[in-house]
DNA sequence: AATGAATGAGTTTTCATTCAT
DNA sequence: TATGAATGAAAACTCATTCAT
């Protein structure tokens, strides 16, 4: 809601009220009320009603309800993995350092629910909209995945962990993680000693890497990494 | 399974009054297009013509389309977690041992795509259909989870595996399967040596369990299990 | 529900229970169901499941749902105006004294809510079912107002009552009673000191015929009725 | 009916976008409907039709079916007894000498097909739908006919009339009136000498009000009224 | 004679999209 | 730009009627 406001400074022209911020207070909304209550039981009326235009408003920035929900996902979609990757991508050395540091990011990410609300959404409507998968893919999985595949693939060669199969690796990595997240709303049971519909990222996250990176420890009597 | 093809084969009497046969058949018919297409987008017209009957007679076996997916779930939801929870529940020693046996038992049973299909419908359509995540929290979950809560909190106070949150160790334990499962055709990408569309839950399990079970390996400074 | 056990004596044939007395059954509880929720709300699945029998056997003795409700006023419509009209037409004297020894007889008979359900089906679906008014107005109507017009035209030619349209006089004697059966159910208000529901049709009808009997005495200084 | 004319003169706008008058057209065209066919054999399509709208534009001004015939039975309802029951309640005096004065109002009123058409309609539908003689006992029975049995009380108790039950007395006076307006079509038969259809409404009035005013004359020995 | 599974035309209702204003 | 009235193509659900058994 407060990010909603955006944008819409001081400077702005007085009479048109942050016309250019329409889009956005729509694709807002449109996402509060999939989320709700999925794409097809949405109404352009309701969408529109939300953000305080009329129904044909919406028209005048999308040319159809599947193109909201086609930009929500690609607005979502881009700042994601930014230039984390490309400091994964230049690591060199044991792969649960660098990823211990950017622990605790991704979990403060992760935590404000308009953010998981995009990926969670399109886990829901991909079969009837795969194009938003794709975009996933292409822009987010395609992009992450490899350099962490490539981040335990060195790390294995040069010893700071265990051989393993960087790709299973990484499935292993985010598994738990992204399961929680996605899944956490739909199948997630109670947990003592965890509020109410959550059990808190950042206590799965610490139990998981905990376990995970003691899997990944270098037998002993290997040599220590090389050089 | 089995029993869904009773009194279909080429012995039944003329194609009309399989009364009995009907309802699997409907519901065979519905999961195949609910997970084509999703339940929105599926008409009861489709479901009944591919069953190979006619619109109304699906209301002679179901009050409502809701009334549909219900009982699909239903349906599936039962066989799930039998006897497995009970050998579970009735287990002392070492989880890994107990759990490696269970693997392949599970990987091939979640081979099948009609398996998991039913999941992954929940996962989608649970916002407009509470009832059937609910289902599979009280059925599913809310039974295999505590069993496995219990397997790990007994491994680590006997010593078996090193002190865990049992809680958090579960959900380590099923989240790299689970995410693959129900995920992957979604955000799944390429992974070179698999089948496409596939990289073999088989793989991911043994990549999987060996990272995890190293993880939970008691400090070799630590005794022996006890007595 | 007593009548319809009717004709099931004890020397009917011991397999074939009452079989002739099926369309009676079924008429019974045709006029039921349409009573209380109008011809188009009832299913022909209820009216069989009521009488005791399958959908099916229904068409065994009635060609369509029409044929039903046709055949129920048809039942209905006989033996209303028999020998009552005959001698209503024989008599000769001052119609208040027939009409006063009818009155009686015709509030038992019309108490019975079985009996004038009909006519109030009518009312409702003459507008769908024309032929059903037909009958009413040709069986009963067309024969009962007839003589009640020369019962009046005579005791007014022959100076019993005052000369008054013997067509009008009809509709006045018949119009409290009538409205009352007809109507009361749905526009009729609580009087104080009468059964919930029914004021009751002799209250009623004392009032009225001493009202109307009055309303129809002779100016005094004519002469007594002609010699 | 003269503001249902409002707005739909020959300068009307363009044929479009007469949002304020469309809902009186709508309940126009289905009392007309209603009235030929029933509510039940009419579709929403043919009222939209006749109306000159899409079968969707309907929904915009009535949430359902039944809000229609709802709303047309709340909109004839509300003007039917006004100001005429308040000189009712404010008289004193021989009640005839008002109801004479108020006769000829009422014929002319009850003259009018489509005035009718309303109570005749809720006879029909009470059965299905009990809100609209709900209705009508609330804001027209329960209005008129406690007035008009206290103007009968007071009459007779002032020596205006004969000593009468004077609930009774009211379902005397409306009885044949009524009876003719809501049933005439279904039952009524040929008069000679009238209107096919009607035999006229006056011509009974005359008649009935004759014999039923002379009915309720008090008795020769009696003292005249009080004072 | 009796059953009840099966049909499919018909009905109400919804909603994305258009377009006159 | 913005509105919201209007459209019409679905879609869920019903039910009289048929007919194989």
């Amino acid at each position: 809601m407060s990010d909603r406001e955006r944008d819409t400074g001081e400077n702005a022209p007085k009479f048109r009220r942050r016309k250019e911020a329409r889009p956005d207070e729509l694709l807002d909304a449109a996402l509060d009320l999939f989320t709700e209550q999925g794409f097809d039981r949405t109404t352009v009326e309701q969408i529109a009603r939300r953000a305080g235009v009329s129904k044909g408003a919406l028209y005048l920035y999308f040319p159809s309800k599947d193109a909201v929900i086609e930009a929500l996902v690609d607005r979502a979609v881009g700042p994601i993995v930014g230039e984390v990757v490309t400091q994964i991508e230049g690591y060199r050395g044991d792969p649960r350092v660098l990823l211990k540091r950017f622990a605790p990011l991704f979990a403060a990410r992760m935590s404000d629910p308009r953010i998981v609300a995009v990926p969670k959404l399109v886990v829901r409507e991909a079969v009837s909209h795969p194009q938003l998968a794709q975009m996933y893919r292409e822009r987010v999985i395609g992009r992450a995945v490899p350099a962490l595949t490539a981040l335990f693939r060195q790390g294995s060669e040069d010893g700071y962990i265990r051989p393993v199969d960087p790709d299973m690796a990484v499935r292993c990595l985010l598994g738990p993680v992204l399961m929680h997240l996605l899944l956490a709303d739909v199948f997630g049971i109670r947990v003592e000693g965890a509020t109410p519909g959550d059990i808190g990222i950042a206590r799965l996250l610490d139990a998981h890497l905990s376990i995970f990176f003691a899997g990944l420890e270098p037998a002993p009597e290997q040599e220590a990494p090389h050089g």
